[in-house]
RNA sequence: GGGCCUGUAGCUCAGUCGGUUAGAGCACUCCUCUGAUAAGGGAGUGGUCAGUGGUUCGAGUCCACUCAGGCCCA
């Protein structure tokens, strides 16, 4: 027999209880056994950085992993399960200077390079295992290692990393140090998480860097880059990122640039960053632009034209120029006695030079450029031929030979430099201006830009083979396409060095003799080519320090080479994935079973230049193939008041805390109800929105059948009775049929929230129309074929929707679950039928011969016609518990037409819920409604054209009610048409003209699309004995309900009542005596122990008492 | 400055192929039902479909432009 289930359910603990039973049970494990002769269905999982606990915004994206693994498990298919955690670069170096209170790279290189590496790996195995249990928590199921052996690792790779230990594989004891066995975490011998830090996935890097330095797409560049002084490196395009910018405010500063051979004459030179300033070299004009020479007291300066309202006080315009005949001028620079300006030649260099982008929205229209502190600016320079002088070190400290300014930080500098400027009276004026200034995305301190010199991969080629694959696959939604290829359309070398300590070694050694690199392809490459060093590398993992001892001989000129001291872009190690995760250098053949993805999934804001970019980069140069077929990707999680969460807002949820509170069933389907493309507002007050319209719902249908089924002990397969569906089986049956097939469908394609969109209201459909229309069914005493029907067919319902529910929402379903099915299935017949998780069950299949869509349309307008008449009911202010004597009914003819003529059954049905004692259809419903004739749009659109507005006219000005009738009738209208060329005769045949009823004004009618409604509303003696007796029936009903009893329980009743109300309730006592189980009703005074109520019942004061028998 | 997306009720959002009177949830007001329901049902209040112009017999829907917001790039 069924378990009791409490109706108040505590969703939250009855997680937890799933997930010890999932646990115990080994159910995740069970499934993969079970699916592991099924189909393929490959995963790629973006990895989330093990940095930090994972957040609710990490919960929308998980939800859907796990709901398309557990959708495609159940289909039959195996796949791999195998989560991702990205693990190297300086998000984790950051958090760790953290921890340590480090505050530069010189704190770094005191304490160890070998410990702060070990420092990262450690925070990650912390991390992984944080962010693993709350995995786990959410019902995500995954190859997961336990997180206490990642803890263990920690532990160990802290305190000794080459102790030698033995921990348990997929395929048996493995045996090796604990930094190797890190290095190898997620590869085949040891199975659970990938973690980027592993040596398959860096040696992966290395083949595929050494594939795009063969094709001469590997190159030294120097540029400027945009670096941050406290990181002391460089931040690449991909880096600058929607919190890369800040709105900052700056000193505008504007300076004479005092011209040469032209005394008392200066350009006019704006700047926001002072700094630069030192640097100084050119100043570029717009060629076009035009320029104007003004006095000012006794100086005259050039600016241009639009810029003059940047001038103080009085001037005069003395002349009009274009930008090119400024060009060739020279100046006076700024700074011209440092020692770094002279040597560089800056003061022979300075003129004026043209350039196409200077613009007038800003400043003087005369931009200062120093191509050693500006990318644009470098860019320029190169083309004129220019110096680039560079003052800052990596730290931002002004180097040797800037003066006052050597030794001294740039962070700051800005008043020193004014106050110099001031001094030799350059200065013009400063202003504050604010504006949108690049900053470190994660120190959050402003960049600036330094002359460096960076590896990159060139994007010549590339990108059109990278578009050509990425046109190969499907974007979902479609628009990430065109994203994606404006990327790449847009996107500069890609910057692949970082001057940092913790990531990916790149396999890049330059020889410092004569200039020429190599790059090795994998660690067996290394070992041939080593000449010194390998003693002290092997056993290491390929990070800093030890792989920096590695040294090869130049094939050029036979010199010792050491690798750059760089490290990688962490994008390197994320999109490497789709061959490293997959076995592509050791079992190719494995990799082809699984290569390309059929899915992959993240939060695409940023995505698509960093993973998404980076799986397609490695997977064109590799293979020129997609990595993946399907890319679904979904928009961002707010708070519920609509802004981003932030801690100190007030507005953050702690994933953990959200689990807690909300239950990860709840905040399952809120992700999944999400329309993807649309930012998610998530908070308490949606998750429980959710947990009254959806969950509650959902238990409380099952919570009603597991009741009455164990009170008639019934059994599924059970009674031997046989199944005679009535209507309402029959439809919710049509219904649920037609769910599953949609729901199959819409998952297909990927599409969740689609799926949600027809669960929802199925979901109302059978708590608000089938079991509510079917609860007399359940109570009543015969045990007969209809009940075993209908216990049957909520059963099917049941078990049903919680195999299509269970990929959404794990928990609950697995509840019902193991009460509806597994705990009356422990005989040996049943047990295939009823594997030991739903999870393990499989998808279950759409009989389209049960959907009868005829019977769905009919039920659709007797529903219409149940709204209507409670709409009329209530217009006459008539409780529905008082019945009426009649309701009359009329169906347009259209509405008939559309859903067919509606059975007896369906009648009653209505008759039923209006509480009326006859329903009268009526052919003609002229004393019911008013008619109005419309033209059909559709018909008579397209036959008229530019004429049909007259015929709309013409047939607007006819009595209503005699067209009605024609064409109810079935015959022709004609219309007399004025057109602008004089009259025409129109015939309308009936289909083309539409006959609206709109309902006579007055009491108890109501009329909605065609559905017209009326209730008579006398009330005669019998009818109003009837309402009271139904009144006590409540009464005693709620009374039953207060004092607790059972629902089966008998009782005695006595009643105290007088007049009309005594009379109505001897009428009507047997009626009552059954409706609340009294073996007897009697009026008296309530027995001493009686559980009793005074009520009111219309006026009339009731007495009642009650107790079990 | 360029690309992509969004703009519909107080709030959050649906709205199919251009076609009759633009819908739902939340909130508010009133009514109602209830031995599955901490629920449910009905009614009411609430709309310049961001704006302008165009295409069309007909535009929330298609096109152009403008405005506002978001994302991406410069």
């Amino acid at each position: 027999m069924f378990q009791p289930v409490p109706s108040k359910p505590d969703f939250v603990r009855q997680e937890h209880e799933i997930l010890d039973f999932w646990k115990r049970t080994r159910a995740f494990q069970k499934l993969v056994e079970l699916r592991k002769d099924g189909p393929r269905w490959s995963f790629i999982d973006g990895p989330i950085t093990a940095n930090n606990p994972m957040g609710v915004h990490h919960g929308w994206g998980r939800t859907y992993k796990d709901l398309y693994h557990r959708f495609w498990a159940m289909k039959g298919y195996q796949t791999r399960y195998q989560n991702g955690f990205d693990c190297q670069g300086l998000w984790v170096e950051v958090e760790v200077e953290k921890e340590l209170g480090f505050r530069s790279k010189r704190d770094i290189e005191n304490y160890g390079i070998e410990r702060f590496v070990r420092k990262c790996k450690e925070r990650v195995l912390r991390f992984a295992a944080v962010q693993t249990e709350q995995s786990i928590r959410l019902g995500y199921w995954m190859d997961w290692n336990d997180p206490e052996f990642l803890r263990d690792l920690a532990r160990r790779i802290m305190e000794n990393p080459q102790e030698v230990i033995t921990v348990p594989g997929p395929h048996g004891p493995v045996t090796d140090t604990v930094e190797q066995i890190v290095g190898r975490l997620g590869l085949p011998e040891l199975g659970g998480s990938y973690f980027t830090f592993s040596n398959e996935n860096n040696y992966m890097i290395w083949t595929f860097l050494k594939r795009c330095w063969e094709r001469g797409w590997l190159y030294k560049g120097t540029d400027v880059m945009p670096w941050c002084p406290r990181c002391a490196t460089g931040i690449s395009q991909h880096e600058i990122v929607t919190e890369g910018y800040q709105e900052l405010t700056h000193p505008g500063v504007t300076l004479r640039f005092p011209l040469r051979g032209r005394p008392g004459e200066s350009l006019l030179v704006w700047t926001t960053t002072p700094w630069t300033l030192t640097s100084n070299v050119a100043a570029a004009v717009g060629p076009d632009l035009t320029y104007v020479k003004v006095r000012q007291g006794d100086e005259v300066f050039y600016l241009s034209k639009g810029t003059l309202s940047i001038l103080r006080g009085p001037y005069q315009v003395l002349e009009e120029m274009k930008g090119r005949a400024l060009e060739g001028w020279t100046y006076d620079g700024p700074f011209d006695e440092l020692p770094a300006q002279r040597a560089a030649g800056g003061p022979e260099a300075h003129r004026v030079i043209l350039w196409d982008e200077v613009g007038e929205a800003e400043g003087t229209g005369i931009v200062h450029i120093a191509p050693g502190c500006g990318a644009e600016d470098f860019a320029l320079g190169k083309q004129y031929g220019l110096p680039a002088i560079a003052p800052l070190d990596e730290e931002g400290t002004f180097v040797d030979g800037f003066g006052f300014l050597t030794g001294t930080s740039v962070v700051g500098s800005a008043r020193r430099i004014l106050e110099n400027l001031q001094e030799k009276g350059l200065l013009y004026r400063v202003d504050n201006y604010t504006h949108r200034y690049p900053v470190c995305w994660r120190c959050g301190s402003e960049l600036v830009f330094r002359l460096v010199d960076e590896w990159f991969i060139s994007m010549d080629e590339l990108r059109y083979d990278m578009m050509d694959v990425t046109r190969q696959i499907r974007w979902i939604p479609e628009f990430g396409l065109e994203r994606e290829l404006d990327w790449l359309r847009n996107m500069h070398d890609w910057m692949i060095s970082k001057k940092r300590y913790w990531g990916l070694a790149l396999p890049i050694w330059e020889c410092k003799e004569c200039g020429h690199f190599e790059v090795i392809g994998d660690e067996h490459e290394l070992r041939e080519r080593a000449v010194a060093g390998w003693d002290v590398f092997e056993g290491h993992t390929p990070h800093r320090p030890w792989v920096d001892a590695v040294r090869i001989a130049c094939p050029k000129c036979g010199a010792e080479v050491s690798r750059i001291p760089d490290v990688g872009n962490p994008w390197l190690d994320a999109g490497i994935v789709s061959f490293s995760t997959l076995r592509y250098r050791t079992d190719r053949e494995y990799w082809r079973q699984w290569y390309p993805a059929d899915f992959i999934t993240e939060s695409f804001p940023g995505q698509f230049r960093n993973w998404f970019y980076s799986l397609l980069a490695m997977a064109t140069v590799l293979e020129k193939s997609p990595p993946f077929k399907v890319c679904f990707g979904y928009a961002t999680l707010l708070g519920e008041d609509g802004r981003e969460m932030h801690k100190s807002w007030g507005n953050m949820i702690e994933f953990n805390e959200a689990a807690d509170r909300m239950g990860v069933d709840v905040m399952r389907w809120l992700y999944c109800r999400q329309k993807p493309e649309a930012d998610l507002l998530f908070g308490y007050g949606k998750a429980d929105e959710v947990r009254r319209q959806f969950l509650l719902p959902l238990w409380n249908a099952y919570v009603f059948f597991v009741t009455y089924a164990r009170l008639d002990e019934w059994m599924p397969g059970s009674a031997g009775f046989n199944l005679r569906y009535n209507l309402l089986d029959r439809w919710i049956r049509a219904r649920l049929h037609q769910v599953v097939a949609k729901v199959t469908e819409r998952l297909d394609d990927y599409d969740a929230y689609g799926a949600t969109l027809a669960l929802e209201p199925f979901l109302d459909d059978l708590t608000n129309w089938y079991i509510r229309r079917s609860r007399r069914r359940f109570w009543k005493s015969e045990h007969d074929e209809d009940k075993n029907t209908a216990y049957a067919t909520l059963y099917e319902v049941l078990t049903t929707l919680c195999k299509v529910l269970a990929p959404f929402i794990p928990f609950v379903t697995e509840a019902m679950y193991q009460n509806l099915v597994r705990s009356v299935a422990q005989a040996d017949s049943l047990r295939h039928e009823a594997p030991e998780s739903v999870h393990h069950t499989l998808w279950p299949q759409a009989d389209p011969a049960a959907v009868d869509e005829g019977l769905l349309a009919r039920m659709d307008l007797a529903r219409q016609i149940v709204s209507v008449g409670h709409a009329a009911r209530n217009s006459a202010n008539i409780k529905l518990r008082q019945p009426l004597a009649r309701a009359l009914v009329y169906v347009a003819q259209a509405e008939s037409l559309r859903h067919g003529a509606l059975e007896e059954e369906l009648w009653a049905l209505i008759q039923d819920e209006l509480n009326v004692k006859e329903l009268v259809q009526v052919a003609d419903a002229a004393d019911l409604v008013t008619y109005q004739v419309l033209p059909n749009n559709q018909l008579l659109g397209p036959r008229f054209g530019a004429r049909f507005p007259a015929v709309r006219a013409a047939l607007a000005a006819q009595d209503p009610m005699a067209v009605a009738r024609r064409v109810r009738a079935g015959l022709p209208v004609h219309l007399t048409v004025a057109q602008a060329d004089g009259l025409e005769e129109v015939e309308l045949a009936p289909e083309e003209v539409l006959v609206q009823e709109k309902p006579k004004e007055g009491l108890a009618v109501a009329s909605e699309r065609g559905v017209t409604v009326a209730v008579d509303v006398v009330l005669t003696p019998e009818l109003r004995a009837e309402g009271l007796a139904r009144e006590v029936v409540r009464r005693v009903q709620n009374l039953r309900k207060e004092a607790g009893f059972e629902l089966d329980d008998r009782i005695v009743t006595v009643y105290q009542a007088e007049g009309e109300l005594a009379q109505a309730i001897g009428a009507w006592r047997e009626y009552i005596a059954a409706e609340t189980l009294s073996v007897e009703l009697r009026a008296g005074e309530p027995e001493p122990g009686m559980a009793t109520a005074e009520e009111r019942v219309d006026g009339h004061p009731l007495r009642l008492g009650v107790r079990r028998i």
